[in-house]
DNA sequence: GCAAATTTGTTCGTATGTATT
DNA sequence: CAATACATACGAACAAATTTG
């Protein structure tokens, strides 16, 4: 059995947008009229067969404009570090993090600070009752002025209650929460964990990061729990990353030099 | 601007599906015809508002007979080792990983052993010119007979030279490839560097994983480079896993317990 | 095993709306 | 304002897959 018509298309297509035929980064392909007749088929057949290379990133469409051959992105790669540099932790590098490359330019917005109830994952991670009264600090992170990541860390309220009075304060605290509350309380994060999930973003992150809604790119959710010497949650942070722009990097032991940013591509066999 | 009818059919049934009032697991939804009589709508748009659903991977559709709700998955939890227990490390390891999950049985196929030519990722990773002969190994992984993952490991063929004849025979390394180099050629593994990325699966892994060509799910790739002792590339596994049945857990420093197996649900501020 | 009924998949045509130039 | 191009929506017909009688 063929294929039907519009994906034989759309794979036609894609075969010439690969070889550059239609030439790269923000050409227009012909109009839906003119595919229409280059292909003997319907608009609508033609669209449907757009609508797939759309979902593969490969061209992007305007209102009365045209379609377009999608620009090839350059990720940022964040080095997640492996190991304890954790003093060098500033609230804005509460995931430990580093941005490779050069001429890129990091920001980050002021936390936004809220007290509220702990829910579902919060309240699972920290090992308290749903309800429980946590602190939520949540920031903001951009890279050349691009949105990168949001994250935002939950802390169990009673570390306020213990004179950790600056959690609640709107205000980034650059020596970095973790060591601040080792200073402070004297409570040192002996170990963390982390968890990566790849998700479709949810409509804040959408908007934050300007995805577009029809789930075509997902996200990287890394949700990072603190303990303390005795195996209590200190924290929770959860980072979300739109997962068409990132790549990740760990290394342990000896490794040399600096990672190539290179962009992995298809298969390897 | 109000959303377009076809948008408002799907977040109609998006909530219905979430509140549990059309059912789940399987359960099918009103057919095509009768959610156009509901919503007094063409069959067309109601059929774009379940292509929104099928992108969300909230209902599937099977020709001839409907459109179901699609049952939550209960996702892989895969724990890459950061310490060095290396030495534990089977052919099967040669991605350092441990499923974790009771009731789950891990089975892997043999390798697919090849000798070719390196190009691309492989020659830039290992450092060697483009056409460099290089030893492939294939494998495949299952959890309950489930397609888990896939992997290839590349090695320069100077190993091999040198003395390590076992690289080149289609027969799992037991003790681990790794292990095998250090104990016969005295070479050790003194660090390594993963690269994570998400992308599209291409058609071999599509095929593989039974992964639908519409491109909503997307596959985690991890590339995992180790070194020498001088810094000399030893070889590099490329690893694909599905991204909607997987997740994982990384722990530094002291960690209390074993992490429940949770999925993480939308956003949490 | 076959035929009918049901349901989704594909393709066409057409009309109108909205965004951009 | 007009022209162009994509977006939405309707209606219709037939194909393909599946279940049922």
């Amino acid at each position: 059995m063929p294929d039907p018509m519009w994906k034989q298309i759309a794979e036609d297509l894609r075969q010439k947008i690969e070889s550059g035929v239609l030439g790269s980064d923000g050409k227009p392909l012909p109009t839906e009229l003119e595919l229409q007749a280059d292909y003997s088929a319907s608009r609508n057949t033609v669209r449907d067969a757009i609508k797939w290379l759309v979902g593969r990133n490969l061209v992007y469409t305007r209102s009365g404009q045209g379609t377009f051959v999608a620009p090839k992105v350059d990720p940022f790669v964040t080095k997640l570090v492996a190991g304890s540099q954790s003093s060098a932790e500033g609230d804005s590098q509460a995931f430990t993090a580093e941005v490779l490359g050069l001429r890129r330019l990091p920001t980050v917005s002021l936390p936004r600070v809220e007290i509220l109830a702990a829910t579902g994952l919060p309240a699972r991670e920290l090992a308290v009752p749903r309800g429980t009264t946590v602190i939520s600090r949540h920031q903001q992170r951009y890279i050349d002025g691009v949105p990168y990541s949001r994250q935002t860390t939950f802390y169990p309220m009673h570390l306020v209650e213990r004179g950790a009075a600056r959690l609640i304060n709107a205000e980034d605290i650059r020596e970095g929460a973790v060591h601040y509350l080792e200073r402070e309380l004297g409570i040192r994060e002996a170990g963390w964990r982390d968890r990566f999930n790849v998700r479709l973003p949810d409509q804040d992150e959408g908007a934050f990061f300007s995805l577009p809604d029809d789930g075509r790119i997902p996200v990287f959710e890394i949700v990072r729990t603190g303990y303390d010497d005795s195996g209590i949650p200190l924290r929770v942070t959860v980072t979300t990353y739109p997962a068409d722009r990132n790549q990740f990097v760990m290394e342990f032991g000896r490794v040399p030099g600096v990672p190539a940013s290179d962009r992995s591509e298809g298969s390897h066999e």
